[in-house]
RNA sequence: GCCCCAGUGGCGGAAUGGUAGACGCGACAGACUCAAAAUCUGUUGUCCGCGAGGGCGUGCUGGUUCGAGUCCGGCCUGGGGCACCA
């Protein structure tokens, strides 16, 4: 049985693709251009069979292009500033850019194996000088344009340490590390003001409709532009005010409380004669910085003493909180509590016995304040807890806020009529807000306000291993000086020292020490690196013109921008490609020629997961430490039971990482690829399985045998259709032109899994393809062809020897052209109808194709099956759905 | 807590509102073989029936429709993101 020895063709086409540099590219204004980009990897270590998918579907993307006819770019790079290479510094003493730089090489290795159509000739790596050089003059321009700036912020600290702590070290509110109560703490940083662009940001996403809607749909979540007023409140006893952000100004006469952020200022003077209050605050401050410990943890409260004065009920004082729910940098920092209309409002008032004070509800209804619900029958005051809005014994409908609040908009009947400020009993949410707004203007207490959710990008990382920010801080005066583009790049020194905790940088003994470009006195440099989001913000732009002296030729990126495709995880949906639509408008305020959207289409790709083991510790094993010991799976070191577990994304920590060499050295490059394309549409996760790599194996061995031992001599390339084809030579020729043009609308579809469904298909019909005369080789030329030309973009070292054995000898399959489809050979003359009665399935019919409709419901009516579930009823209607369906309604 | 996504045979999945389960994996049976592997052929949602055929079936539950896996409402379960991981 001939197999396909893949070891050598793998390498004979790579080679000869190399040899003939088939995948370097330039600007050719002659041709479309078509720019395909992989989000590039962080150089962690291995490749296993999970970065393999991204690059595989963009390669697949990438050759179909190509045979379409396009001028493909398709570059890769190494994302390669970040925290895992300073942890393998620590662990391991490496240095960084050692360990990065032969992690570069041995996945750049990796990558080569699976003969992906990369132009290496432009391949970047972000932690070499002459990358990140650039990046330092854009931070210049940012900063001379404004959008760079400097302010506090707060950082996850470890207080044994003395070093700041990414969210992902700060497990269950202590140090990774040392185990220590993590504690938020202020820092000078710098930010970019990506703000500046939230309206832009967030009005051009409807432009993006080639994006998946749930990516759109995060980033307008993300952005989060609230329409609402900002209000100011009288403090009782003091002379300056309190302001606060709220969306429901039209909920101002419910209010009860209001509450502040726990580092809001007047909170942090409050607490210098509070000890109380104070170890509130500490409290507060070691929830860390994530948004999600934040909101999670139990909503509490610490009253400051303070009262609010109501801004148009001068004789109501409201109580003013410290809350632990309140987020300092969103909006002003404090808010107002409206309980009735705001269940997290609504939970902080019950625990505080404070007031919920409802001011509209559903116009018909009766509403009952506490008071008035007190009274009423203890089954009926529960129901009010699951929804505000019951009916009464005696029928009517009445309203009462137990313990869910009412927060719905539309038309309500407000009570007081809002405040007497307006006559109208029943509003509309929309117009209660206007009318609380004009109010609150008129009284000189508030206007009308929008705020984002989004927040100005933090960019300091008291790191090493990141992109150092060009500025010194001249030491007579502290002012700080930008290093001048002419000494850029400002470079990491290389001696540093892992063995302490704490920025190396700051450490160092000279590095940070220079002299004030301006005045030459003595200056010390900035010891913060960049967020290495920076990077990625903009190295597709780089892949233009990786030589280039400035960080960008405006030739190359006006020719190749925008990324017509890009293709990465969902996890990047909101920062790394929000990130990059600001740095594209960022770049253009300070004059760079550049389109405003980097990505013209976006496509996200699922994870592949792989099982897991564990022993009942909960211990992760990997495969090769268990086996079977009477008939149960243990590990061999122990003998301790273990447990097949759930799926999960391939990572080190779980143990079930499948790496890419092991496999493509075991089945070849192209059946690797044909398993990561073929098992789930490319947006779902893929399990990593032993029977689907095996099932794809086979599939190589069975396409290469059916090429390489054709039913009948074939007639040479480029002979012309003969006469006196046979009908199993047509029907053929019929599936091959269907294939294509289902195949094409696969791709640009990215359902590569339908598409191999159907070149199964394809493959079955040329095997089982029996010629009939001499003319039906031609038949059997046209559809191998087919098949071997729309399988190559997935599997091209297979198809390309493939290719050649049909007697290509001088043209590669990578430069052959897409098939054409005959458009006459795709109209069948009959057609299957499904027949239904009542809904159901009781016969099918071939009839000839636009067939009369009455003549398929003449037909339909006259079957045997049809008759006897018709039951002997005359039919009362009959719906034909030409070429279809015919359903009979009895 | 907030936001997002997904639930279809034993498994991965297919199906412009129109024949649910394409294609593959697995399983079972057979062929080839001394035997095994590889390969090839057939069967395979489930229940009833000798058969013809029929009942049920796309997480649950209501609805729209001649017709719902698909559209709408209400749930349930699982997964992802939440600003210093990349």
């Amino acid at each position: 049985m001939a197999r396909y020895a893949f070891k050598d063709v793998d390498r004979k086409w790579q080679q000869i693709w190399a040899d003939r540099g088939s995948f370097r590219v330039a600007e050719d204004a002659a041709r479309p251009k078509y720019y395909v980009l992989e989000m590039f990897p962080y150089p962690s270590g291995r490749l296993h069979v999970g970065h393999a998918r991204n690059y595989t579907i963009g390669d697949v993307l990438a050759r179909y292009k190509r045979a379409k006819g396009f001028n493909v770019l398709h570059p890769m790079g190494w994302d390669a500033f970040g925290l895992p290479a300073e942890n393998a510094a620590m662990a391991n003493k490496v240095h960084p850019a050692v360990w990065t730089e032969e992690n570069i090489r041995v996945m750049g290795e990796q990558l080569r194996l699976l003969g992906l159509s990369y132009d290496w000739g432009r391949e970047i790596a972000t932690c070499r000088p002459d990358y990140y050089r650039h990046e330092q003059k854009m931070f210049l321009d940012f900063l001379k344009a404004g959008l760079a700036y400097r302010r506090e912020s707060w950082v996850n600290w470890d207080p044994v340490d003395h070093t700041v702590l990414a969210n992902e070290q700060v497990i269950d509110g202590r140090g990774w590390r040392t185990g220590a109560v993590v504690e938020r703490r202020k820092l000078t940083q710098w930010f970019l003001r990506i703000t500046a662009f939230a309206d832009e940001l967030l009005a051009a996403i409807e432009t993006l409709d080639e994006w998946p809607d749930r990516v759109r749909l995060m980033q307008e979540n993300w952005i989060g532009k609230s329409v609402g007023a900002t209000m100011l409140f009288d403090l009782v006893g003091r002379d300056d005010r309190l302001e606060v952000f709220t969306t429901r100004p039209d909920t101002i006469f419910g209010a009860s409380f209001c509450a502040l952020a726990a580092d809001h200022p007047l909170v942090l003077s409050a607490a210098e004669g509070d000890a109380g209050l104070a170890a509130f605050i500490a409290e507060c401050r070691a929830l860390g910085t994530s948004e999600a410990a934040i909101e999670t943890a139990e909503k509490r409260g610490y009253d400051t003493g303070l009262r609010a004065r109501h801004p148009f009920l001068p004789d109501v004082e409201l109580p003013v909180y410290a809350a632990n729910f309140v987020l300092m940098d969103y909006g002003t920092g404090a808010i107002f509590g409206c309980p009735a209309h705001d269940q997290r409002d609504l939970d902080f008032a019950r625990k505080y016995s404070l007031a919920v004070i409802p001011v509209l509800w559903p116009q018909t209804h009766r509403c009952y304040s506490d008071a008035e619900a007190a009274d009423l029958p203890e089954s009926l005051r529960a129901a009010f807890d699951g929804d505000p809005v019951q009916t009464a014994a005696d029928g009517a409908t009445v309203f009462h806020v137990g313990t869910t609040a009412y927060s719905d908009t539309g038309l309500a009947a407000y009570r007081y009529n809002l405040g007497h400020l307006t006559d109208k009993p029943v509003l509309s949410v929309a117009e209660a807000k206007a009318i609380a707004i004009a109010a609150l203007e008129k009284a000189d207490a508030g206007t009308g306000a929008v705020t984002f959710r989004l927040r100005d990008w933090g960019v300091s990382r008291q790191r090493y291993w990141g992109c150092p920010i060009p500025v010194v801080y001249r030491v007579s005066d502290g002012v700080m000086v930008p290093v001048p583009e002419d000494q850029l790049p400002v470079a990491l020194p290389d001696d540093v020292e892992f063995d302490k905790p704490g920025n190396p940088l700051d450490r160092h003994p000279t590095w940070k020490h220079t002299t004030c470009p301006e005045t030459g006195e003595p200056a010390l440099r900035e010891t913060d690196t960049f967020d290495t989001f920076v990077e990625s913000s903009w190295y597709f732009l780089r892949f233009c013109s990786p030589d280039s002296d400035v960080p960008f030729d405006e030739a190359a990126t006006g020719y190749w921008m925008p990324v017509d495709q890009y293709i990465g995880g969902i996890e990047h949906a909101v920062l790394h490609l929000l990130y990059s639509r600001f740095f594209t408008r960022a770049l253009k305020a300070c004059g760079y020629r550049v389109a405003d959207e980097p990505f013209a289409r976006l496509m996200t790709q699922g994870m592949v997961v792989h099982e897991t083991l564990q022993t009942a510790g909960g211990d992760w094993v990997y495969p090769e430490e268990t086996g079977e010991r009477d008939g149960a799976l243990v590990r061999l070191a122990d003998g301790a039971p273990v447990t097949r577990g759930r799926l999960e994304k391939m990572s080190k920590s779980k143990k079930n990482v499948v790496g890419l060499e092991a496999m493509v050295d075991g089945y070849g490059a192209d059946t690797v690829r044909l398993l990561l394309l073929s098992d789930s549409p490319p947006e779902r996760d893929l399990e990593w399985t032993e029977a689907g790599i095996e099932g794809a194996w086979r599939y190589a061995n069975r396409l290469f045998r059916l090429i390489t031992e054709p039913a009948v001599d074939l007639p040479p390339p480029g002979t012309p259709l003969p006469d006196g084809l046979s009908a199993a030579a047509q029907s053929l020729r019929a599936l091959a032109h269907k294939t294509v043009a289902a195949v094409d609308a696969d791709f640009a579809g990215f359902r590569f899994n339908r598409a191999i469904a159907r070149l199964r298909e394809l493959t079955t019909g040329v095997a089982e393809f029996a010629p009939q005369g001499p003319a039906d080789g031609w038949a059997l030329r046209e559809a191998s062809e087919a098949l071997v030309r729309l399988v190559g973009p997935m599997m091209p070292h297979l198809c390309e020897e493939l290719w050649q054995h049909l007697g290509h000898a001088d043209t590669l399959l990578l430069d052959a052209p897409w098939p054409e489809v005959d458009l006459a050979l795709l109209a069948e003359d009959t057609v299957t109808v499904a027949v239904q009665v009542n809904g159901k399935l009781r016969a099918t019919l071939t009839l000839p194709r636009d067939v009369d409709k009455a003549v398929a419901e003449e037909q339909a009516l006259a079957e045997d099956n049809v008759v006897r579930a018709m039951a002997g009823k005359p039919p009362r209607k009959v719906i034909v759905v030409p070429n279809r369906i015919v359903n009979v309604v009895v």
